[in-house]
DNA sequence: TGGATCCAATACAGAATTGTATCGAAATCT
DNA sequence: AGATTTCGATACAATTCTGTATTGGATCCA
């Protein structure tokens, strides 16, 4: 086998990623992995190689496996954040902004179908984990709350029964979350209307 | 150590078990054991724990973990329809058939709690492995046509527009499904009306 | 430039897990 | 009863996984 050459007029451009990025790595990495084989399923030595790292990589970033995962999941959060947020901005300019809003949110990015196996792996893991489900309570209170401005904006009415608001923001919850489960279950029905656009109309119309 | 002395009058009843109960008590165990630890979680020798057997008891039963698996999730799947049936029979019956049938499905029993993580459980497996996710389909094919029956009796009208009845059943079961794993991340929900039955009035008035 | 520091790679030990081979007691057959 | 079959328990070998200790090259600083 014949070595490469190097280009040796360049500059010696880093050839070690910072340390943040070995981190950002090995959390994109760790979705990739859990996502294939779970959370117990994947060892740290797969998820290295997903990363394209060694264990000391690893365990020079984080404590343990639980780590890694929560941290991933942070990530995750934020995300869904940031897209509930620009959804909720651009909401309020549309013409129609309840169908918008049921068409922004059912969108099945092939993206979004993989990260809700992420979500749904820390769902399990979290029922079964007690430090792991007050977490993720605290994680969707805060997406809820986020869901509620979005509603308030829509229909300003509602903030006088702050009870019905929660009771809408958890039934478009749970239609989402069930939606996607029987999208993952049976691709199939990509091409269908959303359910969730289906219930808001006719809820909002009675 | 002394010797524990045996009751010499009673006759040997049999100790050893059936191999039906054997096989019984590994897929009993297997739930506990998958329901605390995930499939993945979950070693052999573990859930060969929890059912008192030695792994002997396992190999000779079953070929691998997710032989076992699946026929758990079978015998799941039966319990679930045999639910559905009873439920069905006794909704004809009832006053408020409607009303009837969102209490009945809320019902957060502690072992219909624990069946939805091993539920989940399956899913997120049945969402890695194309043959789980067919099997999977196959049963949540056969849980809605149940459903649909049911929602028939109560409603005859919606025989005629079959597209219309089978999204109202994907509705019935993305709300339940959305709503146990709001109920189990937040426990403190389980006071609440039932989401099913809010949408469930409102869909019908409309 | 030279030394100190950082940090991912590697080596290693210990534990856990899987699957198979074997054993022996219990059940069944003749 | 004696022989045979059944089947769960045990022993064992091979593999995998985790976590720690060490190493060596790259980076930073003076």
């Amino acid at each position: 086998m014949i070595e490469v050459e190097r280009n040796v007029t360049q500059p010696p451009r880093s050839r070690r990623p910072k340390r943040e990025e070995v981190r950002a790595r090995l959390i994109e990495g760790a979705m990739q992995a859990f996502a294939t084989k779970g959370f117990s399923g994947a060892s740290i030595d797969y998820i290295c190689e997903q990363a394209g790292f060694s264990r000391g990589a690893f365990y020079s970033n984080f404590e343990d496996k639980d780590a890694l995962f929560f941290e991933m999941y942070k990530l995750r959060t934020d995300r869904l954040y940031a897209r509930l947020n620009r959804i909720a901005s651009r909401a309020q300019k549309a013409d129609d902004p309840l169908a918008f809003l049921a068409a922004e949110l059912r969108r099945p990015d092939e993206e979004e179908l993989k990260w809700d196996i992420l979500n749904k792996e820390f769902i399990v893991h979290a029922l079964r984990h007690t430090a792991a489900r007050e977490r993720l309570l605290a994680s969707r209170e805060g997406s809820k709350a986020r869901l509620a401005d979005i509603l308030l904006t829509l229909r300003p009415g509602l903030a006088e029964t702050p009870e019905t608001l929660d009771r809408f923001c958890r039934i478009i919850i749970a239609l989402h979350e069930g939606e996607l489960t029987q999208l993952g279950v049976d691709p199939s029905l990509k091409g269908q209307n959303s359910l969730l656009a289906d219930v808001a109309t006719w809820v909002f119309l009675a």
